[in-house]
RNA sequence: GCCGGUGUGGCGGAACGGCAGACGCACGGGACUUAAAAUCCCGAGAUGGCAACAUCGUGUGGGUUCGAAACCCACCACCGGCACCA
């Protein structure tokens, strides 16, 4: 018979489908297991080969886990809110409702055709209002906290989109999705204080098992940094305070900085002491009107700035007044929006004091301040600084803040880079924000009773040019009665992110159908946590710290028992494609065409170079729409089936890196599966392993086993296929194909559970009893080592395993070529590595 | 500029400091077949040689070591993240 892939994987997926196969159930003797994926975003396009990637890798551990008699909770979601719905709802004039039901329920289908071990009951979709109501209810307990707040600051606004863009979502100075040019724009937005949780943040990435690259990520994006603050005297009689790292660098400040959006120059406006307005007005408009990208793109970042007449400071520990600037490259949002600036041991402002002339002083011996900025702190020693004079810089830090505390004009000060969390959208396909603004009581939470907040049921929502929420055109839906006061009032039209529902959505599937409460005591007591959570980088910064934080809060309120909501995080390298425009990967007669054309090589190299500019080099690249190379997983399992796609795609690359997409290469992973399913389908004799196979099964059990807890899906079907080799050359017993259906099932199911039923075995594999190993059974009694004279292998010998050095030197002695080499000479010393190698040092002979 | 990562056959990729290239793709040879496909078996880093064998080989240049793809120093290239964060 042959293998009907496409047939057994329909009978299999419907067997598991019909017999709940892989339901978790809340609560039993079994140690549990709670593997997480990042739910998809329903896309109009279906599933990408990207998406398999990480779901199988984390489904071969739950069906591994399973195995091994685990209790194991393996989800699955849609995180449905979003633009692209929106925009194709609006597009197509269709109500985005039915947009998300139509891309989940194709989502879906392709899912189990891939025939992963979800648990289907447990699937959520997070713009389900039974979902969005507690999404909204984490929300209002936040208002309440005071972690919810709004205010007007300058945000980014995508010109093209018409919307007010997380910082995240800015890349390089342009809209992550459009492209667009982004702006700042003056804003009342709702904001969630993330910074208050800064430290918890940072502190508790030591305890958690993430792997590295991710812990330094996000470290760097929370950006802790300890320093001072410092008061600075104005002759306007009040304080401009600044942060500082290099507090010991204070006798060095020949001037001060403040942002152009700092709050006291209206106050110092207003009392008219700024007697140059209009230049400080033009340089404030400026400032505004630069985009991030104008910002970024200057790649000389040449300073700019403008004195202010009427206004100086003090340096504190000097004496001496200072003028003080207006600068774009002093942020309003980190610190406290001005510097002081010491240009002999900061580089910018030593760039900036160069252009505008200002005075220079060394007070960090070690450099030459007159070429560049000094600012190693390891090495030098201070100067020109009073009682600072001959400290090591560090000594000096510690020296200075003793001396402004005592002197209450300054204090030790951690900072963060982090900012709040801006979590208002103008849009309509998002949580409706739960808050109700009432001209007399202000802004109220909506009583949680009254919860889920839905979106109006409408037909046309289009973007508003001002920038305005489309909700907020919906005027029956917007006017309501204030639940403090009894009256009239509005609700907030602005919706939330759609960060939002993805903050917090591993906690609905512990208990997915509650509706008292986001998840049940009983329920996240049992499930506590997840595992292991495998995702994509690019989640690093925004999904994983957010949830991260949600999470803390959800802790601090009791609503969870752990602190952090993963144990284990990895993250899966992306998958690439071919560059349809390079030459190597033309077919045949395309490049032989173009070498006609274009007279050889090079030449048809440099044309499509022309064509399609510098990515033309490129052999491998990202898989995109626009290029034509996007893999489609329904293609590979029509022509080869989900077990071959499953195998292909967890063998073709280090599951930690980005790896190419080679079609040419699936049909080996179908050979192989071709090779288990001839050797499996005639019946076979002999329940115990085999003599010819036993020490190969063992090795393989030991090395799948560990392969499949490091990720190392790749040399793990190496070691499978390598026993199926093996199989070939050593009839295997019925007891040898069971160990091998058992350690290929978590890879392909659906052919280990037809082969398993075929053999009559009992029950089904994918539940059967993951095989364990016998070390002392996988130790060869016979040993090649290799022999080497003066650490150049010569050749090898095979001796009985842990054999001694000085028989392994004699069995290397009777070695002919070996023994070409010792022939005369003197053996100075020898190097035995047990099992392994021998090594003799020889001094030549005459 | 800063932080992180990666450089190994024609290709994807393997290798606790100990026989570099497992496993697979593509390739070559053989068996089966009227033939092809499929399948099965065998071969294969490069150079030289009929061969045994020798030399060279893990981005480049040094170093440590009996022994380095792996460790150290310097550099080059590519990928990802951050980017005037005081």
């Amino acid at each position: 018979m042959k293998y009907d892939f496409a047939a057994i994987e329909k009978k299999w997926q419907t067997y598991w489908d019909e017999h709940k196969t892989y339901a978790a159930t809340n609560g039993g003797d079994k140690p549990k297991f709670f593997g997480l994926i990042e739910f998809p975003y329903p896309s109009g396009d279906g599933l990408h080969v990207g998406h398999p990637r990480p779901y199988t890798a984390i489904d071969i551990v739950a069906r591994k886990r399973r195995m091994q008699g685990y209790n194991v909770l393996y989800p699955i979601g849609y995180d449905a809110f979003g633009l692209p719905t929106e925009r194709y709802a609006i597009q197509h004039h269709m109500r985005p409702e039915l947009v998300t039901k139509r891309n989940v329920a194709r989502f879906t289908e392709q899912l189990k055709m891939l025939g992963y071990s979800f648990d289907w009951d447990r699937c959520i979709v997070t713009t389900d209002p039974d979902y969005y109501k507690w999404t909204q209810w984490i929300f209002l307990q936040m208002f309440k906290k005071g972690l919810a707040y709004k205010t007007s600051i300058p945000v980014n606004w995508c010109t093209d989109c018409k919307i007010v863009l997380a910082n995240e979502e800015v890349v390089n100075g342009v809209c992550e999705r459009c492209g667009g040019p982004v702006i700042k724009k003056e804003k009342s937005q709702w904001m969630l204080g993330i910074t208050k949780y800064a430290q918890r943040l940072l502190d508790d990435l030591d305890d958690l098992d993430y792997i590295e690259r991710v812990k330094t990520q996000q470290r760097n994006w929370i950006g802790r940094s300890t320093g001072a603050e410092v008061d600075f005297v104005t002759s306007a009689g009040d304080k401009l305070k600044v942060f500082t790292t290099r507090c010991d660098t204070l006798f060095g400040v020949t001037y001060m900085v403040m942002s152009p959006e700092h709050a006291l120059l209206a106050d110092w406006m207003k009392r008219g002491l700024i007697q140059n307005m209009e230049a400080v007005k033009e340089y404030q408009a400026a400032a505004a009107r630069k985009s991030d990208f104008e910002r970024t793109e200057l790649e000389s970042k040449e300073k700019t700035g403008v004195k202010l007449e009427g206004v100086r400071a003090v340096n504190p520990v000097t004496g001496d007044e200072i003028p003080i600037f207006l600068s774009d490259y002093v942020l309003a949002t980190y610190g406290t929006g001005a510097i002081m600036a010491v240009p002999g041991h900061d580089q910018r402002d030593w760039d900036f004091a160069k252009a505008f002339d200002l005075p220079i002083i060394e007070v960090v011996q070690g450099g030459n301040v007159e070429e560049c900025a000094f600012t190693d702190c390891a090495t030098g020693v201070l100067v020109n600084s009073g009682f600072l004079n001959g400290l090591q810089v560090e000594e000096a830090k510690a020296t200075m803040i003793r001396w402004l505390e005592e002197k209450g004009i300054g204090s030790e000060k951690v900072n963060f880079k982090l900012r709040d969390w801006v979590f208002s959208r103008q849009r309509y396909w998002g949580e409706p924000i739960p808050i109700i603004h009432c001209d007399k009581c202000g802004w109220v939470p909506m009583d949680e009773k009254d919860l889920p907040l839905m979106l109006p049921d409408v037909e046309s929502y289009e973007p508003t040019d001002n920038g305005e929420s489309p909700l907020a055109a919906i005027r029956d839906w917007v006017e309501c009665t204030c639940p403090r006061c009894g009256g009239p009032a509005e609700h907030e039209t602005d919706t939330m992110p759609n960060w939002a529902g993805s903050s917090w959505y591993f906690l609905r599937y512990m208990d997915p159908l509650n509706d008292k409460a986001l998840v049940g005591e009983d329920a996240v007591k049992y499930w506590n946590q997840v595992d292991w959570y495998n995702g994509g980088m690019e989640h690093t910064t925004l999904h994983l710290l957010y949830s991260r934080f949600w999470h803390k809060f959800l802790y601090d309120i009791g609503v969870v028992p752990t602190k952090e909501p993963y144990a284990k995080r990895t993250s899966h390298g992306m998958i690439l494609g071919q560059n349809p425009h390079n030459f190597a990967n033309l077919p045949a007669e395309e490049q032989a065409a173009l070498v006609a054309e274009y007279g050889d090589e090079k030449g048809a190299r440099k044309h499509l170079r022309e064509r399609y500019g510098e990515m033309a080099d490129q052999q491998i690249v990202k898989m995109s729409k626009s290029l034509g190379n996007v893999v489609n997983p329904d293609d590979v399992v029509k022509a080869f089936g989900a077990d071959t796609l499953r195998t292909y795609i967890m063998f073709l690359g280090d599951f930690e890196k980005a790896a190419p997409w080679q079609d040419d290469a699936v049909k080996g992973c179908k050979r192989f599966l071709d090779r288990v399913w001839n050797l499996c389908e005639v019946k076979r004799e002999g329940d115990a392993l085999s003599a010819a196979n036993e020490k190969e099964i063992h090795k393989t059990i030991s090395k799948v086993s560990s392969d499949i807890e490091e990720m190392k899906f790749n040399t793990a079907i190496a070691a499978l296929m390598g026993l199926v080799n093996k199989f070939y050359q050593n009839e295997p017993s019925r007891g040898d194909v069971k160990v091998l259906l058992a350690l290929l099932s978590p890879f392909a199911p659906h052919l280990c559970d037809e082969l398993w039923e075929q053999q009559g075995f009992e029950g089904l594999c994918c539940t059967s009893q993951w095989p364990e190993h016998d070390e002392s059974k996988t130790v060869d009694a016979e040993k090649t080592l290799a022999v080497q004279v003066n650490g150049k292998l010569r050749g090898t010998v095979t001796v009985a395993a842990g054999c001694t050095q000085e028989t392994a030197l004699e069995a290397a002695k009777l070695d002919k070529k070996v023994a070409g080499y010792l022939n005369g000479a003197e053996i100075v010393k020898i190097i035995f590595v047990k099992d392994k190698l021998i090594n003799i040092i020889i001094k030549p002979g005459k």
